[in-house]
DNA sequence: GGTCGAATCTGAAACGTTTCAGATCGGATG
DNA sequence: CATCCGATCTGAAACGTTTCAGATTCGACC
């Protein structure tokens, strides 16, 4: 039925040896028996089995991603930075979405371990510190993105969250609010803890005085900021905030949807807003979004490069690389 | 070093074959033989090894996604139906994007072939039939997304592009418009030829003269419908249109920031602005877009459940799905 | 006790590749 | 002409699983 290297071999009159090395190192063969063999391979349609190459050289030419949230854009570019320079060396992206689910997460990485990809890149949700030991433990490195590993025991890409969310707050402090929310969640993200411990350090450490409230939610989702964003406007006036900080856009823009009263927008007048990530259309929301702008793509290839350099030399020591997050202020924070 | 079916076998003191039908038909064995192995299979850590599975059993558990762009929010939704309904069965999703390049899109196509995936999702750009086909008679199967197939060779999940162009078209007539343009390329893009038809059929049997005009542009991007807006804005006044209809919803939101004049919107007063696919971020735009909705997630799930249906039965007929779009009415062309 | 069938288990073959120790070939060298 | 060496090729072993024909066990039944 399949037509396999042993029938491309008998086809140009070589041993199933040579067919392998026209294949995997061209150099060690005569030029006349490369040109035979790949005639061969034209003529019989031959296409390479990948799990018996796996089997036997024992090396996948795939690498894993596992995303915290596929819908958000923000990772569709961290993954587009990262499959790009996958591609430039031949491998493919494996990609799983865990959508904040523990159980999602850890299928995920099981699913990943069976395939014995070449290493993974993930943006944990839960605690995977025990696994991701394990999959090192059978040769496969991870590198954490979006999430610094204190401990060091993994490579990790991120942004420094803390300081983004302290650009956040002192952003709105300096535009004269006083009475900040930080709308986000689960706090069983880093990230949401992050950004939030940035911004109390800054209304903390503000010149006047001023207050930080928490507008918990479940998920970081534009239905959750819709939510979260009615539930302000059911407050008195006086019991409303003057500004938010979304944990990540998604939120902001649903908040911009959810401060509408009676058709009228309260953002930025009355309420301003700052979201997290600077996702492309933050420029493009019914009031273009202030953000605090992470460099998406970068973040992918850079975790990328040093998964594979694990990959290809075990030993290497973990290296966490952080990014400098930087505020683009626009209309609703009553920016130009 | 790795711990195999072997050792778990000898642990538990029975033989290979009674782990492997603990692994996959426990039904088979004794109730003792399976906690044995379990337990052995606990003790040692073991994972099983996909690569000689798949080998031996010649199926494989993962099912290929080839996206156009993995970076519009419909795809991501796309895919997200399909994982969903991918997971539900153990499998994974491999994901590739071609990001509108032909060379991308034959790259990935050959790589899932090589992994014998159990079969392709594919939302194609070039001329993928000859490929496809060659799949087939590997006994891979391919449901093509987002596009008909027009001689019934492969299954298909798709909406009715042309209705969604005459749906835009028809809007925009009945609000009063009459100098229309379709912005969108590149016209190798069947969806793109197809919702222009659809436009122009709704232009030419409109009760009232009007005139439908086709402004090029080289990807259906953001940063594509941005600049398309300034070239519309190079214009005399009384040379633009009055109505755009974008042939996906980011060039749309381009086209909403690229059509302001000196901190003015033009959008919907002078010209108003229809989007296609109804992403999340339409209605969270700077003007609420209308768009053509298409039942992302739906279409995802329902491809997926077609090709497996597929793989499971060889010689199945294939089926073509054609949902029918909708509009969504906002303030981008004067709705309420 | 002998026979039978169902339930359960065994162990070797096979999947298609890569790898590697050794064979072969064809000059070049003394 | 004998020897040697590098370039090239060969063919079998090995990777870890699934599968399957046959072996074994165990009750039930006559």
């Amino acid at each position: 039925m399949s037509v396999s290297i042993r029938d491309v071999a008998t086809l140009a009159g070589v041993s199933v040896g040579t067919v392998s090395n026209v294949l995997n190192r061209p150099d060690a063969v005569s030029a006349s028996s490369v040109e035979r063999v790949n005639s061969a391979i034209e003529q019989l349609g031959y296409v390479r089995n990948d799990a018996a190459r796996q089997l036997r050289a024992g090396v996948s030419t795939t690498v894993g991603f596992v995303a915290l949230d596929g819908r958000n854009p923000f990772f569709a570019d961290v993954v587009g930075g990262a499959e790009h320079e996958a591609t430039a060396r031949g491998l493919a992206v494996l990609h799983g979405n865990s959508d904040e689910d523990a159980a999602r997460e850890t299928l995920y990485i099981d699913l990943f371990e069976q395939q014995m990809v070449r290493g993974l890149l993930i943006a944990p949700f839960g605690d995977v510190t025990a696994r991701l030991t394990r999959l090192r433990a059978r040769g496969i490195p991870s590198v954490l993105i979006d999430r610094f590993s204190g401990d060091g025991r993994f490579s990790s890409v991120s942004v420094d969250s803390v300081a983004g969310g302290r650009l956040a707050a002192e952003h709105l402090l300096s535009r004269g609010r006083r009475r900040i929310a930080f709308v986000g969640g689960s706090f069983d993200i880093r990230q949401v803890t992050d950004r939030l411990a940035g911004a109390r350090s800054a209304v903390e450490n503000s010149a006047h005085p001023a207050t930080l409230e928490v507008v918990p939610t479940h998920a970081l989702t534009v239905d959750e900021g819709v939510a979260a964003g009615r539930r302000l406007l059911a407050r008195d006036r006086a019991d409303r905030p003057d500004a938010v900080f979304a944990a990540n856009d998604l939120l902001a823009l649903g908040l911009l949807q959810g401060l509408v009263v009676d058709g009228r927008m309260l953002v930025p007048d009355e309420i301003a807003v700052v979201g997290f990530d600077d996702i492309p259309f933050a420029a493009a929301a019914a009031v273009p979004l202030t953000s605090v702008r992470q460099p998406s793509a970068l973040i992918g290839g850079t975790a990328m490069r040093i998964l594979l350099d694990e990959a290809d030399d075990p030993g290497r020591p973990t290296r966490q690389t952080v990014f400098a997050p930087e505020l683009v202020a626009r209309a609703s924070t009553g920016a130009p």
